[in-house]
DNA sequence: CATCGTCTGCAACATTTGTTTTATTTGATA
DNA sequence: TATCAAATAAAACAAATGTTGCAGACGATG
């Protein structure tokens, strides 16, 4: 079927050595590795032809604890196939509490690394470069991220200011965060960043967004987030990690090749808008490459 | 994730109708597919934060004879999956303009996962360790980030202040950035998120900082950062990308992990903290879920 | 305020699960 | 053929699963 997979080599290697019984379990097992995840050990074993027992014995003879061990090898060959990716660390965990300090930080980062990994399904990769193109058709960019997505928020509009004026940034101090909408109008899109819990007034100025005939590209977590029904395009990240919050990382990731779509669709223009940024910044001498000696 | 799915759409397409606990439920599922197939009831159950009975409930609330169904249902698309994973894989083939965003797009994010595993190694992983251990012991942490380092900045501070009163994020217009540090001491630490090209004004404030006797944790780029010189502890991520545009969800990512680890100091105090602010930000009416229906 | 209907958590229920124990069969050897 | 060990089948077992009934909580309506 694929790579190697240490159980099935033993199974394998140790074949000749079972009673014919066993040879008949493991034949089945073999040759039907996903009903092994998918169905009971007494269905099983039914459908191998063999008594419920015998699949325990099985797994005792190939130095297993129990048959449980070869099912939960066998579910995890399946999830790993299903998405199709290598690095899967989630899910099933022991509960934080008994996971070592440096345990913590490997699962997080193991965990974000996979979810970003699966946004490069095909699925994914279509939602983005759909919404990259509504994006790009746009007059304007209307940004909106409130509270955790304001960080996701700010660096699309940071980016896409290097770029040139065509985003907006929906945010300020006193209340004064739909303010930008004011000129707003039908060849507009809006670009909202919401994960669960969606912030209120988020869910408010992207309804009134859609009153006022934008289009609506959604940066957010489900298929069932209330942004989806609003939107035109939506794209879905997960947000789940191993600790108390919610993870931003791969909503920040989808900006980013967001902003790496848009900049490509005219990479002289992009280029040529990032040299007089740069200018620009140099002249008002806004980076440093080392630390500036005090003058005394 | 991919094809119709009729299961799937119905449960999208009544979503609205359910009781919150139901789409509670019915948000896992659609968000972990496999795992319905692959675990017990009571498990999944458990995963989605939700009581047994309430999984059957969803399966008669979608007019099927009960859970198991669902089950069944998830666990034969697994089996197709799983089947037509080589097959699948081929197809997508599409004109060549796709083609080619979607080569940009997997590429950039196969590079970020790639990245971000690699913060994965026991030499980030110590590295983290020490700067959360460093964190923890300050009576205060001043957050800074500039620039496109803002968001990380922004980001931190955020969560940290669900937990607590410890941070003080530098932050504000008319160059007011810097005015955080007035009642900063020894006793302080400055987290200090810059990368290349390293904004002047943050490797200003950092020495200062240094100067004003404070502990100084960085999230920065490379060994030869300017900010690796003044530092205590400093973690290093990777900022490239297939992109014009330096990355940041590395440094997201990591940043996220520092949360969680502080926030594992002591984790009976950060649930309290966060149910406070879970009932703060309830009382306000911060969050919805659904998009309400105006008011004729 | 009272009342109704719905929603939700809890606990009991009968089944089913994987395992272990006990009996029976098998087949090779003397 | 008698004997004995290995292999298998059958049955018994505790633990878990999915389901159901019930009581309290909640919110809307009068």
């Amino acid at each position: 079927m694929l790579q190697d997979d240490p159980l099935r080599d033993r199974i394998i290697g140790r074949f000749d050595e079972m009673s014919p019984q066993l040879q008949q379990a493991a034949r089945y097992i073999l040759e039907h590795p996903q009903e092994v995840a998918l169905v009971s050990m007494r269905e099983l074993s039914r459908n191998a032809g063999v008594q419920p027992s015998t699949m325990t014995r099985l797994a005792k003879f190939l130095d297993l604890p129990g048959y449980d061990d070869i099912r939960a090898h066998h579910g995890e060959a399946l999830r790993l196939r299903a998405d199709g990716f290598a690095a899967r660390a989630m899910q099933h965990g022991e509960n934080e509490q008994d996971m070592a300090v440096a345990q913590l930080s490997r699962r997080m980062l193991q965990g974000l690394a996979a979810q970003i990994a699966r946004l490069s399904e095909p699925a994914s990769l279509e939602r983005l470069s759909a919404a990259a193109d509504r994006l790009a058709q746009a007059r304007r960019i209307y940004v909106l991220g409130l509270r955790s997505c304001h960080s996701v928020a700010w660096h699309f509009h940071y980016v896409m200011a290097l770029l040139g004026e065509k985003t907006i940034h929906l945010d300020g101090p006193a209340d004064t965060v739909g303010d930008g909408l004011i000129r707003a109008g039908a060849e507009d899109v809006l670009l909202a960043i919401s994960i669960n819990p969606y912030a209120r007034h988020s869910l408010e100025l992207a309804q009134l967004a859609r009153e006022k005939g934008l289009g609506i590209v959604a940066i957010t977590d489900s298929e069932v987030s209330p942004l989806v029904g609003l939107a035109d395009q939506a794209i879905l990240c997960s947000t789940e990690s191993q600790s108390f919050f919610h993870t931003l990382a791969p909503a920040l990731a989808v900006s980013e090749v967001l902003c790496a779509l848009l900049a490509n669709k005219d990479r002289t223009a992009a280029l040529e808008s990032l040299q007089r940024a740069d200018r620009h910044l140099l002249s008002l001498n806004t980076y440093a490459s080392a630390i500036q000696r005090r003058r005394i």
